[in-house]
DNA sequence: GTAACCAGTTACCGAAATGTAAGTAGTTAC
DNA sequence: GTAACTACTTACATTTCGGTAACTGGTTAC
């Protein structure tokens, strides 16, 4: 260790996994980007709009859900809606996905200039 | 789409998949993370203090240097040691991962607070 | 009654990620 | 020569992830 203790390295270690474990596999952040950037959303929508095919999509939500980053509100249209919102606390990962766009684009650009 | 075009949309779904391809899993983010913040490494001090087998550690140590995010130094000791270190590049990085390890701190208080 | 739309769910499959345990190879110390 | 240290690699097993295709259930329009 150069500059920080055992103790505070141990949390850096836990910090990290903690946040992959909310945010783990393809999915989960493109859609929060979708929801925190664009609004609301309905099943289908983000189904066609992200290329996640029902089965995924329908899991990725539960997960983000439960996790509290995202609503699930039921719409009395007919045939029945469903709407797709990210929560106040989802804002909080603005930082991470925004981040992780600017950098995406940044190593695209790398990429193609070589 | 509330505020932003199609392409724009499409640019901001490939920039993270991008980032997510270049740094998935579970490991490549805390091994960046450990390289950045504390500096070069050598490669039992890495597994002892990431908790990644030999394996594992060397099979992402392999990829991050493919994408040029650290570099792999042989030193003349005896025994032979080998000593890891984040590129100037993986400096790029830090936005994303330092965004990481300040979410997940929030969100373990977040948890425990419940 | 049958086709169409919405929001999923179920069953099944293959690929990828991860883990464990043991082994390799070079060098040094005793 | 045997144990111990370094840095891996190999073989194998298991778990998780992601994908396709088909199907359900409720409603509406024709």
């Amino acid at each position: 260790m150069k500059d920080k203790s055992d103790a505070t390295c141990e949390k850096v270690h836990f910090a990290i996994q903690d946040t992959l474990y909310v945010v783990n596999g393809k999915w989960k952040l493109l859609i929060l980007s979708i929801l925190v950037n664009n609004g609301m959303k309905r099943f289908g929508e983000l189904s066609r709009e992200s290329g996640i095919s029902p089965r995924i999509l329908s899991k990725e939500l539960h997960e983000l859900e439960l996790n509290k980053l995202i609503t699930r509100t039921v719409c009395n249209t007919k045939p029945v809606t469903v709407e797709y919102s990210s929560t106040a606390y989802a804002e909080t990962l603005k930082e991470v996905i925004d981040a992780m766009i600017r950098w995406g684009q940044n190593h695209r650009k790398k990429i193609i200039e070589q």
